[in-house]
DNA sequence: AGTAGAAATGTTAGCGATATCATTGCGCTC
DNA sequence: GAGCGCAATGATATCGCTAACATTTCTACT
């Protein structure tokens, strides 16, 4: 910076003014020193500014995984209400681990953000600690955590779920059977079995004909080998419910090779309306959830708190879900 | 820090050195510091860090989009390659945009990123020149671009989708058709239309049959709409490629939905051997092309360029890719 | 015991920018 | 033309850490 400062003849604060936007400098310096910039091929050195400035410009965000994943839209979301916000996003994949996520936390708070999103309310205590010491504002995504940390964007994976199970035993269907993975490590996973088998019971229906497999986030494949297990113990279920719409989807598939007809041998049902369930034939029924929209509501959220010099007053938006009839059931 | 060191009684350099595996410091002390540490709730300032030791210790890697597609395995193959570096990922997305490419390549270059990982060798003049003056090492993917920056870890797309052309053509199909997106933005996508292209004639057969339809990348619905086309204009075409597993998705289920059968009366195949290519009903023919492989041999290739203070001389790394022939040809 | 060499720790000086306050210059009013 | 206010620019002092070198302490061997 010097250097540019040097060859157009100002000092290196006007040059540090030039590059923003509110600063006054003069047109004609700002132009001189933007040609400098240009013919000397100078970028400016971020690192040094955030240290001088406290403010680095980064936000942190953690997902489960983003591979195939609802959380590849909400990630996508968060970047796109961050553009043109001089904002970085810094992302973590904490593989459904607590611990992992314990890890990255630490790491991404040395970077300094100046604000953090995470996927659920399942944290370690030191985690916890950590954000509550870094005095950043945090918010907490996918589901309603019982103690949040700060803001929440989410909704509840229990009612959609037993939303799912109403509307269909509304259509008739009265033997519910229900997929999903192994460990309670995927807390939506766990909420949105909970939900399944408490609405199930509040019917007066048998609650007896759960899958687990496979260790979350379930493939399609498994979703493909638990439906195979579901209908050799339960050859009369009517309708399966499945964790997510990429297991429905393996699910649907295995039934169509085997000449099951869906929905009139067995009908079935995803969670988080991917793309793919409007496209695969028979159209599945699922739950839109508006993953998208989670992530650029929660990047909205946190910077409304930086800008209002966050007060630490949580707040809880509540994101849409609604049930989508579809073929295949 | 200064606190810290207060704390325990000794100067901040050393509870500088605490930190690092490398440095002496005495067990006793160590953990003294860590102990303080804890009960302090300190955490390490990177940007302080960074700006004295210059590392920042980022790699930056930009890539056309991260929803549904192949590059976002390799940005989980980057990850994993970087895990237990130390070293943090800055991902952006270019929208397979050479101009938003350059403006994300100036935004990174202001974090100071040690290394940066691209995809594709389409990039501005300007993007070019602030690379260059950079100094760090570059690997551009999944493809082989003319004039290499750098490094490059990736394959041809046009012998690719060649290869598979060829093995269609000696299972007997004659008429093939080609489905793929309308602009040459997406140069994997021109590569792989003129690989089929250049085959088909070199075959001796006809080269007419391709529908070009929406902006890349293209989606399953639009695979789906662009086979309907197809099938209205040259109703006797025997296989259709498509420009990637997603389309050539939409295009089967399409097919399965007005009743056609698949192989039987049209054929369809892939690129990129997505999970759903191996699920679906009949299984997708495709070429599979370790998106994950590429990422991590990509970084693998940085790690070692920072290791060996990279003496700029270009790489190049072949990645495989074979032709996975399934049921739907 | 004496000493070399290694290990552990301390001191000082930046890294490259920006916050803050000081200064200069200009146009305007009365 | 003195005085005021505002816009443009400059000087200085950090921001929180680590590199580099200096010093002290320990260890091992003669």
């Amino acid at each position: 910076m010097a250097e540019v400062a040097k060859h157009v003849g100002v000092s290196a604060m006007t040059v540090s003014r030039a590059f923003r936007q509110d600063a006054s400098v003069s047109e004609e310096t700002r132009r001189r020193i933007m040609d400098a910039v240009d013919a000397l091929g100078y970028v400016l050195d971020q690192s040094a500014g955030s240290l001088s400035s406290r403010r680095t410009g980064f936000i942190a965000a953690l997902v489960p995984s983003i591979n195939n994943s609802n959380f590849s839209d909400t990630a996508r979301g968060i970047t796109d209400a961050l553009e043109n916000t001089g904002l970085q996003l810094l992302l973590g994949y904490t593989d459904y681990a607590p611990d992992k996520e314990e890890q990255l936390i630490e790491a991404m708070l040395r970077r300094r953000p100046e604000g953090i999103i995470l996927t659920g309310g399942q944290h370690t205590s030191r985690a916890r600690r950590m954000l509550e010491k870094a005095g950043i504002p945090v918010v907490e995504t996918w589901e309603i955590p019982e103690t949040p940390i700060n803001h929440v964007v989410g909704f509840s994976n229990g009612e959609a779920m037993s939303l799912l199970v109403r509307e269909l035993a509304a259509k008739g269907y009265r033997k519910f059977g229900y997929i999903g993975g192994t460990t309670a490590r995927d807390t939506r996973g766990s909420q949105r079995r909970s939900g399944f088998l408490k609405t199930v019971e509040a019917l007066g229906l048998e609650t007896d004909r759960v899958i687990s497999f496979g260790v979350p986030p379930i493939t399609m494949e498994q979703g493909g080998q638990a439906i195979i297990s579901m209908l050799e113990r339960w050859p009369d279920t009517e309708v399966v419910l499945c964790v997510s719409d990429l297991s429905a989807f393996g699910a649907l598939m295995e039934c169509q090779r085997r000449g099951l007809r869906v929905p009139q041998d067995i009908a079935i049902a995803g969670f988080g309306d991917y793309e793919i369930s409007s496209i695969c034939h028979p159209r599945m029924t699922t739950i839109n959830v508006d993953c998208y929209g989670i992530g650029k509501q929660a990047a909205v959220r946190l910077l409304d708190a930086l800008q209002n010099d966050d007060e630490r007053a949580g707040d809880i938006t509540l994101t849409g879900y609604r049930v989508v009839l579809r073929e295949s059931t």
